[in-house]
DNA sequence: TAATCTGTTATGTA
DNA sequence: ATACATAACAGATT
């Protein structure tokens, strides 16, 4: 489910079903999601306790006793909480028992990952340093991405985690939409007016998917939560469809190898 | 039916 | 520095 709506709302269910819980046991079905040596991670997370569940972009950062859990969903990662017994499904690859329950790990691409570290090397031993600030930070402004953005299509830079994390696919179409802005625009050729729209604009469409506890299109829920944002979007799966603005044809093209939707009379020109 | 394409992501290689 | 392939799988399309 994973764009940073997502991700903050698996954050917030999480936190109230494994806040406190100390985990007695793993089971990992499938090594490729562990990023960290597998031996440690499968020794040192036993007896671990939950004490906290924080997000930054799209990761999950789980706070241990002695270690911090990081997980990202990448396209299809999910996690449910199951009973003890139930058996385990084809796309459960990392089993986590508590006392009464067990928290599972279910990702049918695979593509997932987790990091298990110690409490000094968050930052060195995970992708968590390479991110650029989150969508809210008082530092993104008109001044940063003009230093950042340069002769590449202003949708993939959108895309790029290093200069704003957080933004996937579906947002980065939305954001584009209500910025007036062509997707293959190049970065360095915005304006102050246009910059200053997708910032402000970024926030909007996140807030926004964060209140309607994020969108659910190809997947299915997470821990039994179903986003509704889907219902709100304004341009993304919406090929053919009249602009809710100006009632010309959404179309549907490729930026840089994703699929991207856009309304060729309000976001006119690149 | 089978082959091909597509996809809420990110990284490594060329 | 930017584009492309790759990871692995299911569901839709040709």
């Amino acid at each position: 489910m994973p764009e940073l709506p997502e991700v903050e709302t698996v954050k917030e269910t999480l936190k109230k079903q494994i806040l406190y819980k100390k985990i007695k046991n793993i089971k990992i079905l499938y090594d490729g999601i562990i990023a960290t040596d597998l031996d440690f991670f499968k020794k040192n997370i036993i007896n671990e306790e939950i004490l906290n569940i924080t997000r930054k972009g799209k990761f999950l950062i789980i706070e241990l006793t002695n270690y911090y859990l990081v997980s990202h969903l990448r396209m299809e990662g999910k996690y449910f909480i199951k009973n003890i017994y139930d058996p385990i499904t084809k796309h459960e690859h990392v089993i986590f028992y508590f006392d009464d329950f067990t928290l599972r790990y279910h990702d049918t691409r695979k593509f997932g990952k987790m990091y298990l570290v110690s409490k000094n090397k968050l930052y060195s031993d995970t992708p968590l340093s390479k991110l650029g600030y989150e969508p809210w930070d008082i530092n993104l402004n008109i001044n940063y991405l003009k230093e950042k953005f340069n002769n590449i299509a202003i949708k993939t830079l959108l895309l790029d985690q290093s200069i704003i994390s957080g933004i996937g696919n579906i947002y980065a179409d939305e954001i584009l939409f209500l910025s007036k802005i062509n997707p293959l625009k190049k970065g360095k050729d915005l304006n102050d007016e246009e910059l200053d729209n997708i910032i402000i604009n970024t926030r909007i469409v996140l807030e926004q998917g964060i209140k309607n506890r994020g969108t659910t299109i190809h997947s299915f829920s997470s821990l039994g939560v179903e986003g509704n944002n889907q219902n709100s979007l304004l341009v993304h799966t919406r090929e053919g469809f009249p602009c809710t603005v100006c009632g010309e044809i959404i179309l549907k093209t490729k930026v840089n190898g994703r699929g991207t939707y856009y309304c060729p009379r309000c976001q006119k020109g690149d």
